[in-house]
DNA sequence: TTGCATCCAACTAATTCACTTGGACTACTT
DNA sequence: AAGTAGTCCAAGTGAATTAGTTGGATGCAA
């Protein structure tokens, strides 16, 4: 039970270009997260591809949010990079496990499930910030 | 993130042992759970270990749980098979990152982690077992 | 036209997962 | 005493995933 490093990359990477005021160049995302500029490519195309950013093309280029920071939740970033979280593969369309109608542990993960879906969803780029400059 | 085979199995045993009145064989636990009776092995000496269940011997042998239903939790079944949950490795004694101290992801992974735990924690066998037979 | 910066596909080494194999030990049965 | 059923335990394995790297194509700008 991991979270990878797609996810905790991509949320630094996104915290990083809400934090600017201008548009950010995957070079300087990757010398100030101290990320691979190759692997950070991958990285920023998840986030490019989920609409959480975009390219500032022209002079003055680099990546800007396409969302306020309010509107971009921690499951947005996950999402960029994941499927929807699935912690057991029981009972999904494609693999439906036989004794699914009477397991009582299918209903507990499920449960969990959700509610990690929505403890990732109710937390925005903008609370995490804003939490960070208070303990500061 | 996945919950891996070890927990799902080692939970299903559990409570397969829970809801049995007399003392179980691995073997029936393997049959009813469709689980390999060898792979098995590794389930039931993991949940063994955890002072989860003991070993009747004797006559009319088998496994029985070494504390009440809900004196168990799934965060107990968790742990007979895994370290204390860790979505990141940021932090821990071993593994320190620089940028721990204003890094705005981590506060945010930490939480998640004990919200996790708690949730684990608070969920017993017994209101396992209970919650399915409502339904049913 | 040279150089950034992004885009993109393929490769790789290391690790983890979900088992299987095979054998040792022990208690009970006959 | 021998056989067997059940448990215990270590090692091996094939497939999948992870966390990257390599290398090049493309496109814009000085």
């Amino acid at each position: 039970m991991k979270i990878n490093t797609n996810i905790r990359y991509g949320l630094r990477a996104i915290i990083e270009i809400a934090k600017s005021e201008k548009p950010v160049l995957q070079k300087e995302i990757a010398e100030r997260q101290d990320i691979s500029l190759n692997y950070l490519d991958s990285i920023i195309a998840g986030l490019k591809n989920a609409g959480l950013i975009v390219n500032y093309e022209g002079k003055g280029s680099g990546y800007v949010l396409a969302k306020k920071t309010n509107d971009i939740s921690v499951y947005n970033v996950y999402r960029a990079f994941s499927p929807d979280i699935q912690l057991v593969n029981c009972s999904c369309e494609t693999n439906e496990c036989q004794r699914s109608n009477n397991c009582p542990t299918k209903d507990f993960w499920f449960e969990l499930n959700s509610q990690l879906k929505e403890i990732m969803n109710s937390k925005t780029i903008e609370k995490l910030i804003e939490e960070k400059l208070q303990i500061v």
